[in-house]
RNA sequence: GGGCGGUUAGCUCAGCGGUAGAGCAUCCCGCUUACACCGGGAAGGUCGUCCGUUCGAAUCGGACAUCGCCCACCA
């Protein structure tokens, strides 16, 4: 070996993508492969990715998830763990759809003029094209997935998966279809899940209009904050104890504008002390009133389109839209006299998860799931304690959610995705669903394989399939187990399933992991619901945000690529910064500062090992033969009567190991990573080294040769502790140190568990007095002029046990002496 | 309207019952043959406010202030 040339600076881009390649071409992150090179089995450790879009690039949100599961897998595979993490894809409907149909407009096309079939093909197409982007960013990024299991939630197994999960809620009636009250996106054209709804503060206005009461010459006063409704009024409701109005229940209101009568009814809705204790019923345009309108047999008229134009039904009116509407009702109303007055208002309104457009309520025929037989089981399993979530204060998050769950609107009215497996019957419009979950390639396309030939009601041949795609979130609640084969009863289901861990942002515990919950529970075939639950543990994650604190996230425009990152810092010193800034509870805001000082920390573990592999040489060059620093050599072969600075260091190392693995078993990823930090840094060295450099040219060349040893075993124990963290460098080190390269990765080697043996609190408490000794010494000579130059602790080690037993008397005294600047 | 989280050194944040910590920035001294992406030293905080529990509180309880987030069908 030749260590001349070895850079002075840790230049990551030049080993990186290396071993990127390397821990690729020799699986060592396949299960089967990694146990292979590890005999004891402690068993699996598993978990799903949660899968990125399919057609996305990462972000740093990624790569702080990646990082963090990263970690773990790392740590338990060193352990000797049969590790699966198992990556893969979400084809992300809605979002996928949108980035495809913003490239057609650009060629001035809709999907509407292409077609359904030749759309799909064109979205297939950029999959295709762009599809693998994120593998390959992280296979750069050394993320340790078993890529030779990678899943996609569109492929012929997943869509099999799905249309499983489909035809048994749809048999057991969990799966219905009807007439209710969504959430509508005028401009993506969808239905939209209640999650999918973002709630924002805003300035708006209360409209007070006069509705004239009819056979009376007086009108009662509704208020309002969207007017133009008033076009889809069928009724006007009050409190039914509400004495000022009592008078007017069962006379009838003439709707202004439209000239329409509707009655007056009582219902428990009202608000007495809200507006003016009077309001407009619209059973088609808001939630509320629809409920009042299904109660009360009120006609729903249904006045926008699905682009939330006002339409035939709005009379004068028809062909604005909806603001355009607003105006033009207002203008009329006050021109009539029947516009009282206007105030500001704040309130709430909702918009486009994805596109921020506002939404509207409409009422429509769609696709629901019945959550509350689903969500029974899943409040259980958290309740009693089988899946875990950390930190604890999002079990009740979750839990309070759960409670007060609402049935799920999974249709939508997008082309890519899973097509609802059920068929409309041309004649009767009866529903017959597909006769199995089998699912064939159609002009490259999964498609469902037994379409029903037959109406189930009338026999009709004549059929159409439901034009709707299921939501993206319905193949993404069956991830940890469709990935792992099911609905087949494989070997990976029963070996993996259920999943160890799941590690994600709180921003989808609703959408994702609350009913991952539900459907493992639901459809994995075993009585215990500890072998049906999806994972074990559940931990959540804080965010990344930029330097402003604002959120990444796939919809915003301010993401950080983390290759560009990488590419500045070295993908080890950004891993290790995300790591260690991550307390659990709390956001990251990831600054340059941090980065810069984390690539400084590579550089010193870099340069230490420089230092042992040049020192080596030196000594081989001068004594002809190599001490035998080797991992089986010093593990064979420490002695026992080494001397306070390596009974010092050994106990540090003891103590250093026992808080990481405590602190891994708890997610406390900052807590391990300043340990090993400060460890590395402060005490290896900064003392150790320091310390110990007079003894390796030591004139004994069997002192020499010890100190070696030590040495080496140290900086080994410290290589693989730093391993998950920084998993380039230390492979890269660990090959070059002697007899290492053919041990095989570092990534396969044992993690340091706790050796109490080593602890050693004596030596700690007589290194802590030496070094104020020596810290008080130097301190003197400074200030006295002694020596210009600072002596290194090795000097004191080696030549002057006098001055420690005299300071060992004197203390105090020395300690103030060396800080007197008078000196 | 509910719920959650933050408020600690100039900046960004750890600590969460026993004499205030890190990174960066600042000041002083050192280019000692691993590393100036370095080494040594120093300065800097009555831990948002008030009340309480305790021998003892940044750390526990309560109130308040302030910032942020999540959930929510009062028009």
């Amino acid at each position: 070996m030749k260590h001349d040339d070895i850079p002075k600076a840790y230049e990551p881009g030049s080993i990186e993508p290396h071993w990127a390649r390397v821990w690729v071409e020799e699986k060592l992150f396949t299960p089967e492969v990694a146990a292979r090179h590890r005999t004891p089995d402690k068993g699996t450790y598993s978990l799903a990715i949660p899968p990125p879009n399919v057609t996305g690039s990462l972000h740093m949100g990624h790569m702080l998830e990646h990082t963090q599961i990263d970690i773990l897998m790392r740590w338990r595979r060193m352990q000797g763990y049969r590790v699966l993490w198992l990556p893969g894809t979400d084809h992300a409907g809605i979002a996928t759809q949108v980035i495809v149909e913003r490239q057609l407009a650009e060629e001035k096309l809709t999907r509407q003029q292409l077609g359904r079939d030749e759309f799909e093909r064109r979205v297939w197409a950029w999959k295709a094209e762009s599809g693998d982007t994120i593998k390959k960013q992280m296979v750069r990024l050394g993320t340790s997935c078993d890529w030779t299991r990678e899943r996609f939630t569109l492929e012929p197994a997943l869509y099999q998966a799905v249309l499983e999960a489909f035809l048994r809620l749809y048999r057991e009636g969990l799966i219905y279809r009807g007439r209710y009250m969504i959430n509508w996106c005028p401009r993506c054209h969808t239905a939209l899940s209640d999650l999918e709804v973002e709630h924002s503060e805003r300035e708006a206005k209360l409209y007070y209009i006069k509705y004239p009461v009819l056979g009376t010459e007086y009108s009662v006063t509704v208020a309002t904050t969207r007017p133009e409704t008033m076009l889809g009024d069928t009724a006007v409701a009050v409190h039914p104890e509400d004495e000022r109005f009592r008078h007017l229940v069962g006379k009838r209101a003439l709707l202004p504008l439209m000239k329409r009568e509707i009655p007056i009814i009582a219902d428990e809705y009202v608000s007495r002390e809200f507006g003016t204790g009077v309001v407009k019923i619209t059973p088609a345009h808001d939630p509320n009133d629809f409920e009042v309108g299904r109660r009360h047999g009120l006609p729903e008229i249904d006045v926008m389109d699905n682009e939330a134009r006002i339409n035939e039904q709005g009379g004068a009116y028809r062909g604005l839209d909806r603001f355009a509407a607003r105006k033009k009702v207002l203008a009329d109303l006050e021109a009539q006299g029947l516009l009282e007055k206007v105030e500001p208002y704040r309130h709430a309104v909702g918009a486009c998860q994805r596109c921020k457009t506002l939404l509207e309520p409409k009422i429509s025929e769609q696709w629901f799931c019945q959550m509350e037989p689903l969500a029974k089981p899943a409040i259980e399993a958290v309740r009693c304690g089988l899946i875990k979530i950390v930190p604890e204060n999002w079990e009740k998050v979750y839990l309070d959610w759960m409670e007060r769950i609402h049935d799920w609107c999974i249709s939508r009215q997008l082309w890519w995705g899973h097509r609802i497996p059920v068929w409309h019957c041309n004649d009767c419009r009866a529903l017959t669903p597909a006769r199995d979950s089998r699912v064939e390639m159609v002009d490259a396309r999964p498609q469902p394989a037994s379409a029903p030939e037959t109406c189930q009601q009338c026999g009709s041949r004549r059929l159409t399939q439901d034009p709707d795609v299921l939501d993206t979130w319905f193949s993404s609640a069956l991830w940890p187990f469709s990935t792992l084969g099911w609905p087949d009863d494989t070997a990976d289901l029963r070996d993996f399933y259920p999943t160890t861990l799941m590690i994600n942002g709180f921003d989808i515990l609703f959408f994702w992991d609350a009913r991952m919950i539900m459907t493992g529970l639901k459809f994995i075939p075993q009585e215990a619901m500890e072998a049906r639950i999806p994972f074990r543990t559940l931990y959540i994650h804080a965010l990344v945000r930029d330097a402003e604190r604002q959120k990444m996230s796939k919809t915003r425009g301010n993401v950080l690529d983390p290759l560009v990152v990488t590419e500045e810092y070295g993908t080890d010193a950004t891993r290790f910064t995300l790591a260690i800034m991550a307390a659990p509870g709390s956001d990251i805001a990831l600054s340059a500062d941090r980065l810069r000082s984390y690539r400084a920390f590579a550089n010193k573990i870099w340069n230490a090992a420089r230092f042992l592999f040049i020192n080596l040489e030196k000594f081989e060059a001068a004594h002809g033969e190599l001490p035998d620093v080797s991992p089986l050599a010093w593990r064979m072969a420490l002695p026992l009567d080494l001397d306070l600075a390596d009974r010092w260091i050994f106990s540090r190392l003891e103590r250093a190991t026992g808080v990481m693995n405590l602190a891994l078993e708890g997610f406390r990823y900052h807590e391990a990573a300043h340990v090993i930090y400060h460890f590395f840094w402060h005490e290896f060295c900064d003392w150790y080294i320091e310390w110990v450099k007079p003894k390796l040219t030591d004139e004994n060349l069997e002192v020499a040769k010890v100190a070696w040893r030590v040495l080496f075993a140290v900086f080994d124990e410290a290589l693989r502790l730093l391993h998950p963290f920084m998993p380039f460098l230390t492979e890269e080190l660990w090959h070059r140190l002697p007899g290492c390269a053919q041990l095989g990765s570092i990534s396969l080697q044992d993690f340091p568990l706790s050796r109490p043996e080593w602890a050693n609190y004596q030596a700690e408490q007589e290194m802590a007095l030496v070094q104020d000794a020596i810290v008080a010494l130097r301190n003197i000579r400074a200030k006295m002029k002694i020596d210009a130059r600072h002596h290194v602790p090795g000097e004191l080690a080696t030549s002057d046990q006098a001055v420690l037993a005299l300071f060992r008397g004197h203390r105090q005294a020395i300690l103030r002496l060396a800080n007197l600047s008078a000196l």
